[in-house]
DNA sequence: GTGAAAGCGCTAACAT
DNA sequence: ATGTTAGCGCTTTCAC
């Protein structure tokens, strides 16, 4: 492939002209770069970015590396697509990396990607005492957090209030007369599902609803672990009425279950899934759901990305956005008062 | 950060030494190595990948760019899914471009990735006459097809029947006595949309039924457009009595239609989604759909491309896989002969 | 078994 | 306005 060199030669110019030309630098002449521009154009010359990030240290890669931890799950897709249209904007590259909620599949990946000299990491951490994210801030390099926050560590940070989205889930059903509400949760060292159940627990209080063990069930976020803990759940003497789910592959395995069972939704049994999906009112029945802006989050956070990298030294910031309960059908309708989609 | 300089000095050799334990070379001394080991954990060494990228032509950059055209689709979830477990396996990482239908966004994530020297590339073209994919075997970097084929040029490619699949679902509903069968087509320069088409024509012409114009109707492959289109197919004065759908998407599109429109299925209307999807089971009803190995397809991709960095002249080779159609609940039940889920 | 030195394709001083 | 040159962090001859 055609490097600088040649398409010095060609131009009959030195390569720093040309590296002038590429960059736009001021002062050159009209014509001289009218001829490397002819040149680049003959040669078909495509600049290597990896000698370019190599050189120059002040990222000027336009590369960063987003880290999440299941790229089977909606919620992430949305988020991904969020960054990419911001940092696509931007002229900017990103590589993505799916851990599979495997931490060490995740400290590899921030490895590989910081050997990369990306210029920023956007990272959902494993959970809030991830070290190998937490090291980032220590080798000063530009990062945001997505979904949640560090221990102890100050970062940029784009989420949603769970614990309230959970407790209006919840307080919901409640309201809807359903009695004996059950939480599937994910994986408890991701500290959205400890706020999603703080939430639920708080709706419970609020109703003065005792608390109950055999109600709660943790899993590990997966489609797979929303289907066995629902089949526990269901198999009770005395089943749960309803079933607040901790994310979208839980609430999916649920619903299979819930099939499976025999069970009518609403009327055997409720369900409020944590994260709306596209396909949400497609399900059957129609599914209501806490739906987090993730679109939006990626955005953000991308931005926010953007700037710290450009902007190395501004205080950090944390975007914390609204859910709203999308009320549809899995759930009976008796005082709804919500939005409605 | 330390590179292999610093491990140099403190351990007291030469950068080569260093660099001949990173790559375990023989003959070195096994005292040596030691210390060499000793003092990278000590600084917590992290080789660059880029300068190593940099300075070996010979494909150790352990890297690959993988370009798909619509991250939202399910299928390319699971496609990414193969080639990451395969990847991640074999030691090297991946940049995920999502070009989203947009081909001027596919030319300049290629012309990235190029740029980034990757080993090479797992592509889903645009179209078969795609130059910017065309050109890769010019230059000679390794590279495979997934989904669609290229015209005139030979190259690694795996994926489905999809006259067959096509086929098999309209044979399918034919065979449970619905007359009017409509196909809502992704993308026309999508091959793929027009070898579904021929199958849906094939099994047509073999049931004597004629073709009708105004039964196929042609968009972007997005669920937008399923939605659209559905509603024009089911404004229609004699509206027709069963869908075949070109991809997840629209499928979920049509689905959306179908209810807004308050119509049954399969009473009402039948209808079968070329592509399955984890949560095909838990639509309303279960969806009968034409599964493609989604998966699969990503695993063998993968390991073709990585055959091929190992070896760039072996020759060319076509994987097609079989699609299977799931049957489930969305069309007439009488007559049902193959697998169900 | 180990070291010295030349580059990979660029950028950024520093010259002119 | 343009050219010269010293690296960025590695791998890889070629010596010893």
């Amino acid at each position: 492939m055609a490097g600088l060199k040649d398409v010095a030669n060609k131009a009959g110019v030195s390569i720093a002209t040309v590296s002038r030309v590429i960059n736009n630098a001021p002062n050159i002449n009209d014509e001289t770069r009218f001829r490397v521009q002819q040149a680049m154009k003959a040669m078909d010359y495509r600049p290597s970015r990896i000698a370019k990030r190599l050189r120059s240290k002040s990222s000027q890669g336009n590369l960063i590396g987003v880290v999440v931890p299941d790229i089977s799950n909606p919620f992430y897709i949305d988020v991904l697509s969020g960054i990419d249209d911001f940092m696509h904007g931007h002229d900017f590259l990103m590589i993505t990396c799916n851990f599979s909620q495997n931490e060490e599949k995740e400290r590899l990946y921030i490895d590989a990607l910081v050997s990369e000299s990306v210029d920023g990491l956007i990272v959902a951490p494993a959970h809030e005492e991830d070290e190998k994210v937490k090291a980032l801030e220590k080798e000063n390099i530009p990062f945001v957090c997505i979904d949640r926050g560090l221990k102890n560590v100050n970062a940029d940070l784009v989420l949603v209030d769970n614990e309230k989205g959970a407790y209006e889930a919840v307080s919901f059903l409640l309201n809807q007369e359903y009695k004996k509400i059950a939480y599937i949760s994910g994986l408890i060292r991701i500290p959205t599902s400890r706020h999603r159940e703080n939430g639920y627990r708080r709706a419970l209080e609020e109703f003065n609803i005792p608390f109950r063990d055999e109600l709660v069930k943790y899993g590990d976020s997966s489609m797979k672990s929303g289907i066995d803990l629902a089949r526990e759940l269901l198999s009770q003497e005395n089943r749960p009425d309803a079933l607040f789910t901790g994310n979208n592959l839980i609430t999916l395995g649920a619903l299979q279950t819930i099939a499976e069972f025999g069970l009518k939704i609403p009327e055997d049994i409720g369900i409020i899934g944590f994260d709306d999906m596209v396909f949400s009112s497609t399900l059957n029945p129609p599914l209501t759901a806490v739906r987090q802006p993730a679109y939006e989050i990626g955005r953000r956070a991308a931005e926010l990305l953007y700037q710290r990298i450009k902007e190395p030294n501004r205080p950090n910031v944390k975007i914390v956005m609204e859910t709203e309960l999308m009320i549809r059908k899995s759930t009976r309708l008796e005082n709804a008062t919500t939005k409605t989609t």
